[in-house]
DNA sequence: CAGACGATGCACT
DNA sequence: GTGCATCGTCTGG
């Protein structure tokens, strides 16, 4: 983002299914803010709650994944200055305040994420361990344990 | 147009 | 852990 690259580790995510999960939003079907869900894979589907934005990496549509947690690794400083003025801990610790320290907006909806200004490459690092556990802060169908975590100092440091 | 809801964040206990 | 502020989007009239 403005010349400057900002990166992050992905260590939470949550699963959406397509159609026989009731808490994803593919669950009624396609909306004007849900478009992005089914219209190809690999695209980010970004869709704005409250007052924040979350950050879905699109699969098989529409099937997505939720980017929930993210370890900062280049371009901390203007994180900091994206976000104001918090603690290392708290500025990727959430999809509304990952988006924020990444500079990511609703008009990144549906951007390619192999070729645009966002993208996710594999860093080569092996987690020892995939934590699962159920989802967060939905109101329907949270039996599912489809949020899988990684071992993280960062993430340790937290707790 | 009015009303309801939510894949949240934040302050507080 | 709990409660609430807050607003874009969806739905019904």
């Amino acid at each position: 983002m403005n010349g400057q690259i900002l990166s992050g580790r992905i260590i939470e995510v949550e699963a959406y299914l397509a159609f026989e999960d009731e808490a994803a939003h593919s669950f009624k079907g396609e909306t004007k803010r849900t478009k992005s869900l089914f219209s190809e894979p690999g695209i980010a589907y970004i869709y704005s709650i409250h007052q924040q934005v979350c950050f879905d990496v699109v699969c098989t549509t529409p099937t997505s994944v939720l980017v929930r947690s993210l370890e900062p690794i280049e371009g901390i400083e203007l994180m900091k200055e994206l976000r104001g003025k918090v603690n290392l801990k708290d500025l990727t610790s959430g999809p509304g305040k990952l988006c924020k320290a990444l500079g990511i907006t609703k008009q990144h909806d549906g951007i390619d994420l192999v070729n645009s200004e966002i993208y996710i490459v594999d860093d080569g690092f092996k987690s020892t361990e995939i934590i699962k556990s159920k989802r967060i802060g939905i109101s329907k169908a949270q039996h599912h344990e489809y949020r899988f975590s990684i071992e993280s100092e960062f993430l340790s440091k937290k707790t």
